[in-house]
Formats: C-alpha cells, structure tokens, sequence
RNA sequence: GCCGACGUAGCUCAGUGGUAGAGCACUUCCUUGGUAAGGAAGAGGUCACGGGUUCAAGUCCCGUCGUUGGCUCCA
C-alpha cells in the first residue's frame, strides 16, 4: 500500500500509510490532541468541497485534513449531534416504542423530535430520568460505529422497528449513500458525522420540550421535541446555565414590570400593551432621537389615520393575501362601508404620493411615519413586546426612480446601522430575503422585477460590508427584503429592521410621475 | 392555531383533600443624619374564571381565559 499524503492547516505535509484515520493522525500529533479530536473535516481531489468526517473513519487517499475539536464550530455540532443520538439511546431505553424523527445539532445545543409510546406525555418531570439514563450510558464507553447500509436494508430496519419517519426519510435518499450509525443498543438512520466515543460526553443538560411539526408542515403530525445541550466538561455546561440565568434577568418582560414600563390587561385584550408612565418617557425619547435621525437622513413626516377603507387593501393586494386571518373589517351602520384597522402604513403612504402629480424632479421622496396598526397575530406568537397585535412602527415609505433605488437601499442601511449602532445593537445580521425558488405562484408582480430587486439588495449589502445571510422564501409576498435580526436576552433571534423593494404597490396604486422626456412612468 | 407547562397578596414564591402563608413592598407609630436602616402594630387574597367529583377542593377531573417554552405564521 502507497503511503498518504496529508496536509495540515499549517501548510505541513505528512505521510500517513493508506487507511489511516483523523485519530491516528491526531495521535501521531499529540495524545492530548488525539482525545480532543471529535471530527475531521477532509478534502481530497476528488471531493467537491470539504466534509466532515468520523475521526475514526480510515482515509483512502492525499487529502487536506483539519482536526476538528471543541474549539471549532464544527467540532461543537459533531459533538451535539452524537449526544442528540446519546439522548435517543436514553429514550428508547426508557420509552420502548418511542418512534424517532430527526435530531440535530443546532447553534446552541441539539433537540429530538420522538412520538413517544401511545399514552406516554414527556413533560420536564421527565428531565431528571433521561438526563441519569443518557449519563449513565455515555459512561458505558460506547463507540460510535458507521455502516454503510443498502436501502433495502434499511427499508427493512426501520419496518421491522415500526420507525414510519425514518422510512419516509429513507425514501428521500439514494441507494449507495444510506449509512447507519450505532451506539451502544441504539442504531439510527444517520449522514454522520460522529465522535469517536460517548465518553466525551460528560455534562448533560434537557432545557426543553416543545411540540414541532413533522418536517415543519402545520398539516402533519406534531412531535416532541426535547431540547438539550451537553459539554466535554462539568464546568462549561455550569458556566452556559450560569449566563442562562443572568441572560434572563435581562429579559425585556421582566425588566417591563420591575421597572414599569409597560403591562398587559386581559381586560383591554391580549398581544395589547399598555405604555405605563415612565415606559411612554422612555418610548418618547426613542422617538425623538429617531425622528431627529430621520429629518437628517432627508425624510418628510406624514401622518395617516388608525383605520382605512377595505378598498385600499384590496387594491394593495394584502386583503386577499391576509383578509380572511385578519382581523375582520368594521362595519359603518348605515351605508355598509367596511374598513379595516390599518394593518400596515404602505398604501395610505400611496395615496399621500399621489395627492398631486410629481415630476422626475420631486424624487426621490421619503415619508416616515410612527404608525400604529394593528395584526391579528396567532394567539401563541403572543410575546411580550416583540410580537403583539397593536405595535407602532418606525416606518417611511421612499418613493424613486429605477436609477435611485440602489442609492436609496444604501442610504436606508446607512441610516439603519446608525440607529442600531446608537442603541447598542452591536451584533446583528442582515438577511437577504428572497423568493422559495420551489414556490413561485406565492409570489405577485414581475420575474424582471424580482429578479432585478434581489440582485440589487445583495450588490448593496455587500458594497456595504454587512454581515449577510441569504434566506430563499422568506421574501415578502410583494418583493425581496433586507431584514435586520437581532438577538434578545435570551439568544432568540427576531427581526428587528426591514428594508423591503416594492414594485408591486405603485403599479396597483398606479403610481406616476413625470420623467424628463415629459412622459408619466412609475416609480 | 398546535403540543407541553404554568396561573395563590402589588412583586417573588411556599402550601397536593380538612380554619389561606412567608419575604419584599404598602399603612400607622417608635428608633435612627446617610443610599435596600432597625423595631412594633396593621391592612391586603371569591387561591384566573366556570362547571364537576367529595362530608369537605387552592389541592382531584373537565371546560374557558391568560401567561409561558417551542412549532407553524409573521403584510
């Protein structure tokens, strides 16, 4: 056998015989090494680009080897995702019949979704038992071992075990790529990687259980999903509760009601906050700060009223996109007028443009707003002050030419990185929202347009140097957005700013203005 | 909306079938020149709401409302 030529990350080769593994090649390194190496992530010629591997899976040919630990993102994940398969061990041992869906690591920790044995309900009374079982059988020293499984094979597994989610899995793989993997008396349906042994995992902690749909279809079967985290060390998952706990303190509800901002009523209605006196002192500087920032910035105030006529949202198109889960229209007593609380300011900004006619000279033209509406939000989206029914936005509307648009969307981010680098937001990331190319009829207005719009949005975040994620079918119904998420307290991710392209409203307001040739065009 | 948990004094919580409790806050009085001060007394609760089981329900069961952890949704 020809030896292995194995580069590291510091540009050194080593030779290594065929079929040697991340382990050994730690190992010739440093033992100390050798027990921290959790994964590798490997890169031969013949691969596309990087994977991670097993650390304990043999190498074939010259490859690019990182030794992925603790301290690697990827070392984390590995590491979170063999407990998560700890977890499933310790459920079908104490929960025979237990069918199991996916568990993945995720950013802080890993989860699994299971449909426990007919009448069984996990609860957080349980936490105790599973956390001892999954101790208990990390400290049995099992190795993780991959198998390469023929689908048919693995049909017949999964039958026999009555696993009807992870069939379904299976029929969405192709035969020659299905790999098995096995700890202790627990085998699941599973790309890898893995680390070597379970006796890395030595702190375990369930945070907790939550229903999850079935491959996230509201139309499915709802699962249990147990959220957990695990450490290599006793005292990393002490310090992770510890900041848990101190995050908490600092969580926007609590801080509401010891420093009274604000409350609720179930009496006024839920998702319908109530500015107690020193919380509307509070909200009245922000708004003054933010309005000082916006008249720098070039924008006009305009004001539009808290209800507005049903046809004014028909034409918008957001009646027969949300009419019906809205709240419903109000109706006048004598000549059946209906109308509708203002569920956005848009269209009402429309009509502000279009009180007179404007000329390619106006343009652009900013209006901001502090408008107040109103949405009809599901009952168990209700949070605190994130996500209510009756909220006021920040909210302006720019109306330009074609050849503005990306001047103004960089000016709208100079503005946003402003106000958030003046409140403190120091770490945000901005997504890039765009269409689910597997789902174009969710879609109104034209192809050129959307395209257009989304190749600009990403030129401008990147001229900008944000710090962007690209999100496909998360775009609004109407146009492709820049979104700004932040984290709370509690590491929860909301969005906060929105920075949205809208061909879709001046062709439906029938929007003009008069260009230079002394022709009316939209803007 | 869905799954799980929770709902007791203004706040934080204890109380799992037998006369509603604690700490802080509040009221009155006393002590005390110093940033969460001490002492005494006091007031404050249809135990979310509505049914049911029981001799007896804060406690067990069902429903409703609200809160909450997620999921789905998010103009």
């Amino acid at each position: 056998m020809n030896p292995i030529q194995i580069t590291l990350p510091d540009g050194s080769v080593r030779e290594y015989p065929q079929g040697s593994t991340g382990l050994d090649i730690a190992q010739s390194i440093s033992d100390g090494l050798m027990r921290n190496t959790l994964s590798i992530k490997i890169k031969t010629q013949t691969m596309a680009a990087a994977e991670v591997w097993d650390a304990t899976r043999p190498i074939a040919e010259d490859a690019q080897l990182q030794l992925l630990t603790w301290n690697d993102p990827e070392g984390k994940a590995t590491f979170w995702h063999s407990s998560a398969h700890l977890l499933a061990e310790a459920i079908e041992s104490l929960y025979p019949g237990t069918k199991f869906g996916i568990g993945p690591a995720i950013e802080q920790g890993f989860y699994y979704d299971i449909e426990p044995p007919a009448g069984v309900v996990l609860s957080q009374e349980n936490f105790g038992e599973i956390e001892q079982k999954m101790t208990d059988l990390a400290r049995q020293k099992s190795d993780f071992v991959r198998q390469e499984v023929a689908k048919e094979e693995a049909i017949r597994y999964f039958t026999q075990k009555g696993d009807e989610y992870k069939l379904e899995l299976l029929e969405g793989l192709q035969d020659g790529q299905i790999t098995f993997y096995q700890q202790g008396n627990f085998t699941d349906l599973c790309r890898g990687p893995h680390i070597p042994n379970t006796d890395k995992i030595k702190a375990i902690k369930l945070l907790n259980v939550a229903g999850a749909y079935w491959r996230g279809d509201e139309k499915r079967k709802q699962l249990t999903r147990l959220y957990a985290i695990a450490f290599p060390q006793a005292k990393e998952l002490k310090a992770f509760l510890e900041m848990r706990a101190e995050a908490e303190k600092r969580d926007h509800r609590k801080l509401g009601k010891e420093l009274e901002l604000f409350t609720f009523s179930d009496k006024v209605g839920k998702g319908l906050p109530l500015w107690l006196p020193k919380g509307a002192i509070l909200r009245e500087r922000l708004e003054n700060f933010l309005k000082k920032a916006q008249v720098r910035a070039g924008y006009e105030p305009v004001i539009s009223p808290h209800i507005g006529s049903k046809e004014l949202y028909v034409t918008s198109g957001h009646y027969a996109k949300y009419g019906q889960d809205s709240f419903q229209p109000i109706h006048t007593p004598d000549d059946e007028e209906e109308y509708l609380l203002k569920p956005m300011n848009c269209p009402h900004h429309c009509e502000i443009y279009k009180s007179r006619p404007r000329s390619y000279r106006d343009l652009p033209m900013r209006y901001a707003e502090f408008g107040t509406v109103y949405r009809y939000e599901q009952s168990g989206e209700l949070h605190g002050l994130t996500r209510v029914r009756g909220f006021t936005q920040d909210d302006a509307h720019i109306f330009c030419r074609p050849d503005q648009v990306k001047t103004e969307f960089a000016r709208v981010i100079d503005l946003v990185q402003y106000v958030f680098t003046a409140l403190g937001f120091a770490e945000y990331t901005a997504q890039v929202s765009l269409r689910d190319p597997d789902n174009p009829a969710k879609y109104i207005g034209l192809e050129e347009d959307w395209a257009r719009a989304e190749r600009e949005i990403q030129e401008v975040a990147q001229e900008k140097g944000l710090n962007t994620v690209v999100a496909y079918g998360e775009a609004a119904f109407y146009g492709p957005k820049l979104d700004f998420m932040v984290k709370d307290a509690i590491g929860r991710k909301w969005q906060l700013g929105t920075i949205q392209v809208d061909y879709n409203l001046p062709h439906r307001f029938e929007l003009e203005y008069v260009g230079a040739d002394n022709q009316n065009t939209g803007p």
